[in-house]
DNA sequence: CATGAATGAGGATTCATTCAT
DNA sequence: TATGAATGAATCCTCATTCAT
């Protein structure tokens, strides 16, 4: 999360400096990402951008925390409804507000797709502190539900099967 | 390419110096990898380095192209019989000598999947001097014979589904 | 000194501002000593530091002001009664009385002690803006008077007996 | 220790670099010191100071372990002959070797020095890696020792006098 | 051809101080 | 007077590439 100084910002600058971000995130990965780039783009001091973010990578999750929000604005109202749909319908509905999303917001969508794929990176897990992926827990969720009520087969490999529908959701990201 | 020193090298460092690229760049994107972690695993010197390949980018490069090479092997059979199958055979046959690859050359696979999502990267773009895609080249043309047999319903966008096509193969790629 | 304006702010505050100061300084070298540190355990404004003090330096020779004024306090008495005492009975009095001193204020002991060691650094001359050392200066005179009353054998070197009583001074202080 | 590299270098070259080391640390506190100043005055680029050495700390350590050793040397000869002496007189010895390593090597004299006042730090101690004053335990093996050959009176502080012979070794030092 | 030392531009980060309100 | 955001020079360190032997 950003310092303090960050959120007492003006709307507009504090804006302006997402943008910068979202704009060198999505355009270059995290290492290849300059925070130089960011400050010049965003029109603030070197010195500022520190006092706002502890670092680079503080700045980088951040992004990645917003996109996480946006997305389940998305989803929201499709989770709710859940209960009342089968399994397929829903699954169905999940990758429509994908696609939503990632249409409406193509630079995070663009660093979306790159998480996935360094993800593996042994000091790119160090960064994130993330060992286990939400989205892979989330359709775990969802197939069990669906094995219970009776709309799946319970001999599929549950785990298998929430890896293969979150990467079909990246594929479906990256053709946008 | 290689300068010509690098081919006056006998088999075995040649060898020893590709297996620690193979390791390098299959561990880590293009930037985050590192021509001193090539030259320690190859354990030659980093001037050695220098007199076999103009720079990173070319050894990058060359280890791209010994992927095409390697992967043209695997297709070769299937190619060759491509006008006594229907297009649908056809790609089956296609995509299972893909996962062969994938599977008896896994870092191999890995750079290639890398070099898909990196390739949107404008300065990556610079690197590889790459605007068109191979793969989707091919893609389209055994798309167009499809069509011309008329095994494939001629509305189809070709480019469209040429593109899906390759994203499809990186997708199984993905999964092995 | 301090600007016109800390000496205009009510007592209670100018406490917390030196208590923080003399935190900072008996813990870190003055160059390790942090404004941002001090302000913050004040709990003063940044830019309000600045309306007290001219820089860094200026609240640390304040410091060492206060630390002198305080010693002397203790050296007061003992100074008066030297017309009755011999030489070194006073050097005992001396001595008890900075012991006193460095038990009841541990951290000014600590930033005089850390003073003597750093005083040798170039820049740090600049910085206090001190060639000649009050402390020496005040043995020699004693040493002076001991020498005229016959109580000191004159063929000692006065200037560098003041040196070492001094850094006796000191290296008790370090034993506290 | 510093890399291999740097122990693969010129004698002189070394030489000049440890000179400039030591001009630098003997100026200033290990905060205050330069890397840039310890190139400069080595007249080596930047890049090959980090081909040395592993970072500043390194350095440091090392010039600190340099000290150690020669100050060993002068030590050595005496400390051979300890059985054939009685415990004060050991004492004196060391402390006429500790003057002359002094008198020889003012600048090592000064990093002492600085060294024992910023022991303190904290930050200092994680870059020292050091809880244990080596000097304070030499000490106390030879008041054990002179306790068991009943020179010394059993009932002192070994703890305590052997931080004290170090303060006065350490204070003999600064008045050189 | 082989070697490994030399280089320096460029990156992230720190912090005293200034500025605008 | 009080505030805290803004600044940028200065710091340590990295790494692809060049150079001299």
């Amino acid at each position: 999360m950003p310092k303090g100084t960050f959120f007492n910002l003006p709307e507009e600058k504090k804006e302006r400096i997402i943008d910068a971000a979202l704009d060198e995130f999505s355009e270059y990965s995290y290492f290849q990402a300059r925070v130089s780039n960011i400050v010049k783009k965003a029109g603030i001091a070197k010195g500022s951008f520190y006092q706002y973010f502890e670092d680079k990578k503080e700045i980088f999750k951040y992004i990645i925390d917003i996109m996480g929000e946006k997305k389940l604005k998305y989803l929201e109202d499709v989770i709710k409804k859940q209960p009342e749909m089968n399994f397929f319908n829903f699954l169905e509905e999940l990758y429509k507000e994908g696609i939503n999303f990632a249409t409406d917001h193509p630079r995070l969508n663009k660093i979306g797709n790159k998480l996935f794929s360094e993800s593996n990176n042994k000091l790119f897990k160090e960064i994130m502190e993330i060992n286990k992926n939400k989205s892979i827990d989330f359709y775990k969720n969802i197939l069990k539900n669906g094995v219970e009520n009776g709309e799946i087969d319970p001999r599929i490999d549950i785990n298998l099967t929430a890896h293969l529908l979150t990467k079909i959701n990246i594929f479906i990201g990256e053709l946008l």
